[in-house]
DNA sequence: TTGCATTGAACAAACGATTGTTCTATCTTA
DNA sequence: TAAGATAGAACAATCGTTTGTTCAATGCAA
C-alpha cells in the first residue's frame, strides 16, 4: 500500500495537514523552513504521491476526461484518441475511453457510469442530431466537447471540419474529370456528417447542372461492411455510376472491395472518394483521393477546449472550424496516378 | 450536482446509512418491507447513483482498469483495447489508455499515475525484457497482466502467443517456396517479441540446412517508418534477399513501400511475411501473408485473466498461449496469389 | 511585567459512501 | 407483568485529503 499523509505525520511527528501543506506547497499558511525541509526529504524519500481517488473526493476533481466514439479499431477515432491523449496527458490527466458501436443505448449507459465516477470531462465523438444525451451532459453540468459530428443543439462547443465544403469538394472534382453519374455512399440521416456530406454532395452536382437521381445515394453507415454492401448495390444499377463520393475512408475502402470483387477497375471503370484522409487511405492500391481533415488536431483542439471549461468552470460554447482540403491520389487519377504518389525521403509522412 | 445518500436520507426521514444497505441490497441487515419500497421508490425517482469517487475511497476498489500500449494508432493495439474493453465493460469497468510510443520513462510515469489512481488493475502491453516496471508493479501489489510482450521475470500473468513457432512458421513457409536469401526485419533485443521471433527465425533457417548471413538481419523496430529503413538498407545488399521476415504486419507494411520505392515487384522480386494479421494485412495488394493470432481475444483473455485476480486478491501466474497460424496471401504466393483471396459473402471477416 | 502581535503548527470539519455497533421500541414468553 | 428476545433503524467510525479556524508559544513594545 502506498504511504498516506496521517503515517508521514507519525513520522514526522507532525499534523497531517501540516504534511500536505508542504507537498502542496499552500501559499497560505508559514511553514517553518526546517520544518519544511524535513518533510520534503520526507516527501522525496518515501517517494508520497497523494492519493487520487481521496484527493478527487475533496477537491471534487478527478484529473479524468474520457473519450467516447463509435469504435477505437477505425483508424480515424484513433488517431483522434491520440490527440486528445497528447493534449491532455501534460496536464495530468488521465483519459478514459469508451466504444459505443453507435449504439445510443450504450452511449447513454457509458456517459451515465462516466457520470458516476465523476470524470472532470468528455469528448464525444459519437453524438446524433439532437441527441439527448447531449442535452442530459449540459442538464447535468458535465463539462463536455463534441467532435467531427455534432449535435444541432444551441452551440455545443466543437471542433471539426465544413463538411459541407469537404463534400462539395470530393464531389466537384469528381465532376472535373468529367463524370456525370457520380454516386455517393451517404452516412445516416441522424448524424450531422451524414447530412452535411450528402449535403455538400447535392450543391456540387446541382452547381455544375448535373441530374441528381436519387438512387444513386444509398446509405451506407460508416462501416466498410456498410460501405461494400451499398457500394455493391450502386454499382448493380442499369446505368451504374462512374464514379463514387463515400462518406468516409472506411465505407471508401467497403467500396473498393466491392468494386473489386465486381470485376471492376478502380479508377477506370469506377472512381472513388473518401473523406477524413486516415492512414490507410495513401496506403491502398490505388491511393484512395480523399478529403483531408487534421485528425490529431482534432483531438487535441478538443482537450483544449475541455480542460478550458474544467478550468474556468463555465461552459464554452466556442467551435474550432478545420479547412478540409482535397487529397489526389489514384483512385480518381488514371494512368500516372494510378500508384500512389511517393515520397522520396524515407519516413517522410505519406499523405 | 448527483443526488447524494444525505439528501436522500433527508428527504425520506431515514438515515444515510439505510438508503445505502436499500441501494446495495445489504443482506446483513434488515429493512421493513414498507421502508425498503419507499426508498426504492425514491431512488428510482431520483436515479440516485452512487459517487464512484466516494464508494472508490470506501471500499479501496475503483471499477477502473488501464491499458498501457506502445500507440492504440496502431491497428493491432485498437484490436487489442477493444478486446479488453468488451472483456471488461460487462463487470462494470471503465478502462483507461495509456500511449507510451515505446518509452520506458512514458511508460514508468504512466505507471505511477494509475497507481496514484488506485486503478484496480493494469494491463501492459509495452513491456520490456527485465523491466523494472514490471518489478515495480508487482512489489506494489498491483494486479497485472502482460500481453503479447513478457518480461523475463518469474512467470508474470501473460496472454499471447508462441512467437518462436510463429516466427518458424513464417519462415519455413518461404524456405518451402525456395527462398534461400530470407532477410529478417527484426524487433529489438530488449522486446521479447523481437528475440523471440528471430530466434524462431534462425531455427527454421538451420532447420531447412539455409545459412544464417548475420547481415541479412536487421533490427527495424515495430514501426512503418522503421521497416521501411530497414527493408531499404536489406534489399540495397549486393546480394539482396528475395524474401523477408518481418516482425510484425506494421513493419512488413513498411517494407512493401520501401520495396515499391525501389522498384521491385512483390512477390516476384521479393517475397514479403508479417507477423499478427491485423486487419490492414488482408487489404494490401497484394495481400500480406502473415501469421494471425487472435488480437481481440489477447484483449478478452487479459481482461479475464486480471479481473481474476482483482476478485480473489491474489496474483496469478497463470499464462494464456494461442496457436499461431499461417495465413498465406499474395505477398509470399505469386500468381493466382497476386489478390488477396476474397470471400464471396459481403461481409465476411477478412482474413 | 503585562499585553498584544505574530509565527507555526495542531485541530476539526468536510467530501460521499459503507458497515459494525448501539439503541429503542415492540413482541414473546414465563 | 416483568424480563428477555427481536426487529428496525440510528449512530459513528472510516477511507485519505484539503483547508478554514483555533491555539500555544514566542517576540516585541509599552
Amino acid at each position: 500500500m502506498p504511504v498516506t499523509l496521517k503515517q508521514l505525520a507519525a513520522r514526522a511527528h507532525v499534523h497531517p495537514s501540516t504534511i500536505s501543506r508542504v507537498a502542496n506547497h499552500d501559499p497560505g499558511q508559514r511553514i517553518a523552513p526546517v520544518t519544511r525541509q524535513r518533510i520534503e526529504e520526507l516527501l522525496r524519500e518515501t517517494e508520497y504521491r497523494p492519493n487520487g481517488v481521496a484527493r478527487g473526493l475533496k477537491l471534487r476533481q478527478t484529473l479524468v476526461l474520457a473519450v467516447v466514439i463509435p469504435d477505437i479499431t477505425n483508424p480515424f477515432f484513433a488517431a483522434l484518441f491520440r490527440g486528445v491523449e497528447d493534449g491532455a496527458s501534460p496536464h495530468g490527466y488521465n483519459v478514459l475511453l469508451c466504444n459505443t458501436d453507435g449504439s445510443p443505448e450504450r452511449q447513454r449507459s457509458h456517459l451515465q457510469s462516466l457520470h458516476a465516477r465523476q470524470v472532470d470531462g468528455v469528448i464525444l465523438a459519437s453524438s446524433f442530431l439532437k441527441d439527448p444525451a447531449v442535452r442530459w451532459l449540459r442538464q447535468q453540468r458535465i463539462p463536455y466537447v463534441l467532435v467531427n459530428r455534432y449535435s444541432d443543439q444551441a452551440h455545443d462547443p466543437f471542433v471539426g471540419s465544413d463538411d459541407v465544403v469537404g463534400a462539395r469538394l470530393a464531389t466537384a472534382h469528381l465532376a472535373a474529370l468529367g463524370h456525370e453519374r457520380i454516386g455517393h455512399l451517404a452516412g445516416k440521416a441522424t448524424v450531422s456528417t451524414g447530412v452535411l456530406r450528402r449535403r455538400g454532395y447535392l450543391a456540387a452536382l446541382s452547381e455544375r447542372g448535373l441530374s441528381t437521381d436519387p438512387r444513386l445515394v444509398i446509405e451506407s453507415g460508416y462501416t466498410e461492411e456498410g460501405g461494400a454492401r451499398a457500394a455493391q448495390q450502386l454499382l448493380s444499377l442499369d446505368d451504374r455510376p462512374t464514379a463514387i463520393f463515400a462518406v468516409t475512408d472506411m465505407t471508401a475502402v467497403g467500396a473498393f472491395g466491392a468494386a473489386r470483387r465486381m470485376g471492376l477497375r478502380i479508377p477506370q471503370d469506377v472512381a472513388i472518394v473518401g473523406y477524413n484522409d486516415i492512414p490507410l487511405a495513401s496506403r491502398m492500391v490505388p491511393g484512395l483521393t480523399t478529403v483531408h481533415v487534421p485528425i490529431h488536431d482534432f483531438g487535441s483542439a478538443a482537450a483544449r477546449l475541455l480542460l478550458e471549461q474544467v478550468e474556468t468552470g463555465e461552459p464554452s460554447r466556442r467551435r474550432v472550424i478545420f479547412n478540409p482540403e482535397l487529397i489526389v491520389r489514384g483512385s480518381t487519377a488514371a494512368g500516372a496516378g494510378d500508384e500512389p504518389r511517393l515520397p522520396t525521403t524515407i519516413g517522410a509522412k505519406l499523405r
